[in-house]
DNA sequence: CGATATTTGTACGTATGTATT
DNA sequence: TAATACATACGTACAAATATC
């Protein structure tokens, strides 16, 4: 286990300006993360890491309360504070799983969230056929104008595929829906950022013609077909964050 | 506003022991949830809410950390505290959930929340179709054994019904998937606790012969018709828990 | 079973830091 | 620059749940 962090100001010249807490969250996070405070055992209880860490029991309740909310650390009253199994852990948190990428500890998943997002859009597209408003309609056909615009530039036709699915998410009209994708969007961009993702010019051409298909079948109110596509359309966005082997 | 607060020990003879947190908690949340305090507008500053509540900063920090948790309000360092609109809600929360039942303000929710749940099983049965273990498969086969004998009690099938759909779960071998199902099915718990929902004998039969079909095309590695017969299997339950129109 | 020690939970008061207006 | 409002951190005290003797 970690025997002491780097204080707030230790050298005069660097401005590290790190909170006490997310210091001892980070340096205890890493620690389970990694295995060396195992699965099950206990964690020290709270005054053995106030004068392990040198604060006071305030930091370390904030502390370890974080750790308790993403599910790294199960706090018994009375009983003592002790450490989850990857079972309990929060996965769709983006503080941790940004600390799963740079303890290197964030391989087991990647395929589980390709899962999610597959399921994700292409429940949107289907309940956006069903619901899609002529408004929502209308927004959907002015961005895929510009996406064909030769003018747009690469990465503008990024952003405007990302406002894509959002729009498509806003037209399924189911608020929770809604809600996961600002989930599941913020732990994508960390695991984007994992890897490169190098967008050639004939993927955006197959890729607006996906667009224009999925907005086809909402217009004439095909479900089926709108589920077809997005599926065909993000499966073939999979292949271009293929992971190594796990 | 709500004015004031219940105090802890505020009669001698009864037993409140309500946190104080809470009781803050509850009383802004309500006051938000029911539009008393409108979306865009200030929440009183910390100083001023200590003296309406009389109590401590250390309680009302708690109770705006815990709305803020759940979305009811955006705290903006240095500039005050404002409402969140519903749109900001975590709509998956069972503690905001159970509010919201007791202030009937629910209503919008329902439709919302079936929808997520029949895309979260269909998907837990087809990709348990692709992935299921032998193992997997025997607990699923062990536990339809049990659903169809005649010595099984209503409760205790509702039981097993509930466990068969937590084996797909597993069987599907995502574990953010898994960790979705929990949220979800505490938020259930509190959906279905708002109305009443009977299980005849009928049902029953009907009901045993769907998982019976699901685990046929498991075990057959059909994930089409795993997801097909899973739609349906969710599309009747839906009917027996339908909602007053909105 | 009961008494006691340990450990976490709640709450107060205070001081100082930091971002916004 | 000054005032305001939220953020962090310390220390303390007591309550509540649990474990242990």
């Amino acid at each position: 286990m970690t025997q002491t962090l780097t204080p707030p100001d230790a050298t005069p010249g660097t401005r590290p300006k790190r909170k006490l807490y997310e210091a001892v969250f980070e340096a205890i996070a890493v620690d389970i993360l990694q295995g060396t405070l195992p699965t099950g055992s206990a964690l020290p209880t709270d005054s053995a890491l106030c004068t392990r860490f040198g604060v006071s029991r305030t930091v370390i309740r904030e502390a370890i309360q974080h750790l308790s909310s993403v599910g790294l650390l199960d706090v018994r009253h009375g009983a003592g504070t002790y450490i989850n199994g990857s079972r309990q852990w929060d996965l769709l948190d983006p503080q941790l799983l940004t600390m799963m990428g740079r303890t290197g500890t964030i391989g087991f998943v990647i395929d589980d969230l390709l899962d999610i997002r597959r399921m994700f859009e292409v429940e949107a597209a289907t309940l956006a056929a069903k619901r899609a408003t002529p408004d929502d309609i209308r927004a959907l056909e002015a961005l895929l104008v510009r996406m064909r615009d030769p003018a747009t530039t690469e990465q503008e036709h990024v952003e405007l595929n990302l406002e894509f699915h959002g729009l498509l998410v806003q037209a399924s009209h189911n608020r929770i829906l809604q809600g996961l994708r600002e989930q599941l969007r913020g732990v994508l961009t960390v695991m984007m950022n994992a890897r490169h993702r190098q967008a050639d010019a004939e993927m955006r051409t197959v890729s607006t013609a996906m667009h224009q298909m999925i907005l086809d079948s909402i217009r004439e109110r095909r479900p089926d077909r709108a589920q077809a596509v997005m599926l065909a359309h993000i499966q073939g966005a999979e292949r271009s964050l293929q992971h190594e082997p796990r």
